[in-house]
DNA sequence: CTATGATGGAAAC
DNA sequence: TTTCCCTCATAGC
């Protein structure tokens, strides 16, 4: 089962074990919570041909029909369940896709609870959701320039623009505050202020943060000099600001803070990040 | 047992 | 800028 946060290396990492599990065979569409029933009657038995990350979006593509759209959302979440005796999905289950593993001819479930978004999707639709997403750093085709282009045009907060999808797709709160830490740059900061040599570096950390979560499924930013060595990473230890307010900054021993920006909480620690 | 809040974002004011 | 939706782990009684 996967619990991770639903930032972009989430979907971007469903997307990679979807494949794997489901395309290139014919699968079995069904909603037991009935809220998709008629999505799913119009998917059911087709062939899953490939499957797209976008950002936090999810698109499935089945031969001769429309796309099926993914968002998870805050509650979101998918579970992969496999073998023959497996439990049936529960009733507040939206999607189950249902297939045999191509490599080992294994059952494999797939069962969505909780989305935000599970819709069918013509390209007209999937133009308008595309239109309103910025580079994605999970993206090899996205570059720091295309992020530089749309810093150029806004005047906010870094820490707000960082959260708004228009101007860089995938990022969540944890990611937000963990770059920014690691970055040495303040959220509060406008983005008027920052250099374009910070603005690359920014984009870079997330291209490599995002990357490494979406291979690990779990959002780990802290160095292993920064935290107690050993085995497994606890989950006390993976952050270096995200949901640590008030206690002290791994490097400094600051206090951490934590206030509102952008709508949600966002978190810093004001000596390894100077106020603007 | 119930209350709370969380990673997101669209719609309503 | 606030409200609402979606689900579930965890905190508190």
């Amino acid at each position: 089962m996967l619990r991770g946060m639903p930032e972009g290396h989430t979907i971007h990492r469903l997307a990679r074990l979807h494949r794997a599990a489901l395309t290139g065979t014919t699968v079995a569409v069904s909603s037991p919570q009935g809220r998709f029933a008629e999505g799913a009657a119009v998917l059911d038995g087709r062939r899953l041909d490939t499957i797209d990350a976008i950002g936090k979006h999810l698109f499935y593509r089945f031969s001769d029909a429309p796309a099926l759209h993914i968002h998870l959302g805050l509650f979101g979440k998918f579970r992969t369940v496999r073998g023959v005796d497996a439990a049936p999905p529960g009733e507040q289950t939206r999607l189950v896709l249902a297939g045999r593993q191509p490599r080992d001819d294994t059952p494999v479930r797939l069962q969505l609870s909780g989305p935000t978004a599970c819709e069918l999707c013509d390209p007209a639709a999937e133009a308008a959701i595309r239109a309103r997403l910025g580079p994605d750093p999970l993206d090899p085709r996205c570059e720091a320039s295309a992020f530089l282009a749309t810093l150029a045009r806004r005047r906010a907060a870094i820490g707000q623009v960082l959260l708004d999808q228009r101007a860089i797709a995938g990022v969540g709160n944890v990611y937000r505050a963990e770059a920014l830490f690691l970055e040495g740059v303040h959220p509060d900061t406008p983005v008027t202020a920052l250099s374009a040599r910070t603005c690359t570096s920014l984009w870079q950390r997330l291209v490599t943060l995002l990357t490494a979560g979406a291979r690990s499924g779990r959002i780990v930013t802290v160095a292993p000099a920064d935290r107690p060595g050993g085995g497994r990473v606890r989950r006390e230890d993976a952050h270096y600001v995200y949901r640590r307010a008030g206690l002290p900054c791994r490097r400094c021993a600051e206090a951490i803070r934590a206030w509102p920006l952008g709508g949600r909480p966002v978190y810093a620690c004001t000596g390894c990040q100077p106020p603007p």
